[in-house]
DNA sequence: CATGAATGAGGGTTCATTCAT
DNA sequence: TATGAATGAACCCTCATTCAT
């Protein structure tokens, strides 16, 4: 399997060079030289450089796709909390091992490719529909306020992606994920100001 | 005072290229054609290409720096509450009146120049500093609840930046200033939950 | 008028680069390297490689064509074999004084571009389509014997091509044109047997 | 025989690859795919792309070469005008048989190689002087009027060309090679003006 | 000051050919 | 023998920047 092997080897190229250059400024020989093939094999692999980045992008976005869960509700399912927890757990910790991906992301947010732009929109867009979708949820529950869901949707986006931005390029500490994420969840769910009652 | 004249010209361009294209795709044919001036004419004005982005992202950051004042404490001064309310204000209305330098400003984050990333960075580290600092005192006063300042910070940061992103393009229909502002006032300081007590 | 003299130059270049070496073998830098100006500066006069062949074939069809009139009956007119060997005597001539777009011409017969080989093909059609139609003129006007037209055309075509680029390659030492064009005439009109009756 | 076939297909997929792209255009890709084999297979028969272009334009001139047979006179020959009339008809008879071949052969008039040029062109000549041979010939025997026989040897063959490429092209619907055949003899012969006499 | 013309460095991509199995 | 994988040389073209007027 020593293709697959240096598939693998251009990958890791890839984000490497990616993260630190961002696309316009990577240069095949980078990419190449890093994985140690010669520059037509590049070629074996990937149709173009876009081609590479949209394999990795995608590769990203699938894996925080699955680490974001709809929240159940149900017997014999965890508490709505819990169920929120567990996925800010997932994607943060996510951000700590895979630093040099998350970099790549935000390095790219748009203006790359027609498609490209689609498809991270979309991944977006379904993330804060999500929320919405949550928010929506929990006011007709009568366990959240009501209040302009678009927003505060993409507030909540917006929160974590500095956050996860912030961790991948090492300015947070976050070696402690599990205060991170209660940091995260407490100021989501009841804001900076103390008085909140206790549920 | 043809020279401002042309000054004024090229600057516009720039932020509309900038903002469309981006810093690598947006070529200084595209800028001078938009401007009505002969290619070396742009360089009578500015060193290279970087510079336009560098002069522009400089005068984007001042005019949000001047629309963050900083809390002040005291007899005489509005309510903490009051004042951050106008910063919010001020922040949003100027992501309505200039939503193509805020996009610009979103498409380059990271990534052009040492030193156009520096200011950047230092720019956003003032922010959070600011915010930090707000909260710390907050505390202090026992207003706010103990918590992570800086990841805090972030995350207020990143929802406000991202709420901005999206009135830059429109997908908030943000013509309500006050309603969006007073969204982002009420989750930040109160979360999302129901029974916060008033104060 | 740098501007011209520049252009003159290239176009040179092309047709001795693109005579000697044909399209494909002819690089940009061969060209650039004999006209004596840098490559990009190529790309100031021709869209790109293709287009410069394209406007000197283009040129040359022109050329070729004027030198190619109609046999015109009528009073005042000379009559139609004079009138056959000056056009036969201004394209001999043309090729001896223009032998490199001669040759260019016949190494880029067919295959380098969808438009270029339609544009030749109209040429050659054009051309045997005028002498179809000057046989047939004859043959109801009783001088010319019935024969498959069609054959006829493209034997006389083939016939001059061919001669021409003897001539553009120095094989036939046609310094004298004169000789050239009446053997060719001869042939055409009476063939090679002896005994054809005078008219 | 499997050794064959393989060879057998190689050549086959020469001829339509060639014939259709031309060499330059042609890829090993096109003919390997073409031929059902590896890339690498392709180079166990041949030394490179050139190889096999050679081989096959070997190989049609040698069957062209055979095709045409010289004048021979004396008793127990057929007249000469007969044989003359053979030679065409097998050569035209070949074009119906392998268009593909023949639309090869004038795709690559001149310009691959030092070689091969040197090849076509030793071809051309040969038949040119042969064809002058015969003129020569036909002067002294009193048949043949006087004439630049160079000039006349490169018009008949290039009418020959000529035709035998629209042939192929199939421009000329020549499923009657003895009309065909018949009018190139009597324009050869007899030229095209009416009156000429019987011999 | 203003300009159109000119440039050279550099990038992405292709493809005939060779290597290792 | 047969092959898929690998290669490097070469080429076209773009574009930010400078020159000469």
């Amino acid at each position: 399997m020593l293709k697959e092997r240096r598939l693998e080897q251009v990958f890791q190229s890839g984000i490497e060079v990616f993260s630190q250059k961002g696309f316009h400024k990577a240069s095949i020989s980078d990419i190449v030289r890093r994985a140690g093939i010669a520059r037509a094999t590049f070629y074996l692999y990937f149709k173009n450089k876009r081609h590479l980045l949209s394999r990795l992008l995608g590769y990203l976005l699938q894996e925080l796709d699955q680490r974001i869960k709809s929240i159940e509700l149900g017997e014999g399912q965890p508490p709505p909390l819990e169920q929120l927890r567990a996925n800010l757990t997932r994607i943060i910790t996510f951000g700590l091992e895979e630093p040099q991906l998350i970099q790549m992301l935000f390095r790219h947010d748009v203006g790359l490719d027609e498609d490209l732009d689609q498809e991270l929109h979309r991944f977006y867009e379904r993330v804060t529909d999500r929320i919405e979708w949550a928010l929506r949820l929990g006011i007709e529950m009568g366990l959240v306020r009501a209040c302009h869901t678009k927003v505060i949707a993409y507030s909540v986006l917006g929160g974590i992606k500095e956050v996860m931005k912030q961790i991948a390029s090492k300015q947070i500490s976050a070696l402690d994920v599990q205060a991170t994420v209660e940091s995260l969840l407490e100021f989501g769910l009841r804001g900076v100001l103390v008085g909140s009652v206790e549920r």
